[in-house]
DNA sequence: TATTGTTATACTCTATAACTATA
DNA sequence: TATAGTTATAGAGTATAACAATA
């Protein structure tokens, strides 16, 4: 975790000199935001970055990105239903999703059968290494959420998650 | 705007049939969401591809991607400031901002003058070109943003620029 | 020594198209 | 004809590193 950009949205007014110096220089150069202000996606995207980033460095030890993440979860709540039905539910694009579960087959997570009653599609499962691993990496997204929620106040992410889910 | 699988999260339902066939099939195959359901990275990252998705289409004539937008306006609203504040203000990395003023002074938008002061920066301007594109771009936005409150609702879209203003 | 801007590389993600095999 | 999965390509965005010029 560096202090880098993404964390400095906060931190600053915890120097008492007037105006910030030296390194601090950057924080004064904050210009003004006019339009963007208006802009629902524009702050939407900044803190899907700064989520996102916390998520992946407290996977780092699985190098388990969000898109990963998201289909293991998927596969092991879902088990045995095909890539078209995961892609359209977590809207990846099917040429993508079959490159990714080729590196979750490759580290030996997911096992892929050919389904019984359509000769197209594959069965997608959890191995039991798979099952081991994801207990594991769901404590650690656990973690990751319980940081979000102290980056962005725990009221906040209640009230985020509700009018985001209500959405869609 | 395209009835693609962004815009599919609604519809549904309209239908007096029992369980929907055909074309319909994938509607049903809608899964378990599982731990995905508590974490505000997921619905955040969902809408925000789904906001510059939009963005994108409505901008298609000028061909101006969101970052190029967020420059441009920065730019306009703080003339003669340096790549690195810019790069700052809006967390782009200096590197790719680099690039991405390369192609808007290719395109006669921006102009880099050496700064007076320090002999290392640049004072970005628009040109007058760029100020009339600009004009129109932000016509553009203005209505991507209407189009937007239309998709998630006008009340959750302000719930949501309120909330997301306060973080960050 | 640190900062500004530049070039280069590598990887992720998105968007398409083309292809096969099955239905 | 349409769907499931695969491979390939191109572009955007992110993350680094290395470098020259300047502070």
């Amino acid at each position: 975790m560096t202090p880098s950009s993404t964390r400095g949205l906060k931190r600053r007014a915890a120097f008492g000199e007037g105006r910030p110096r030296g390194k601090n220089r950057a924080a004064r150069d904050k210009l003004d935001l006019a339009e963007l202000n208006g802009h629902v996606g524009y702050f939407l995207r900044r803190l899907q970055v700064a989520i996102f980033k916390d998520f992946i460095e407290t996977l780092a030890d699985f190098d388990v990105r969000p898109a990963q993440y998201s289909v293991l979860v998927l596969i092991a709540a879902n088990p045995g239903r095909s890539q078209a039905a995961i892609s359209k539910t977590l809207n990846i694009e099917r040429a993508r999703l079959a490159r990714m579960l080729h590196e979750l087959e490759r580290r030996q997570w997911v096992e892929r059968r050919s389904a019984a009653n359509d000769g197209r599609s594959h069965s997608l499962l959890l191995t039991p290494a798979g099952q081991k691993v994801l207990a594991q990496i769901k404590r650690l997204a656990a973690r990751h959420e319980k940081q979000a929620a102290e980056m962005i106040g725990a009221e906040r992410r209640a009230q985020l998650l509700a009018l985001l889910r209500e959405f869609g």
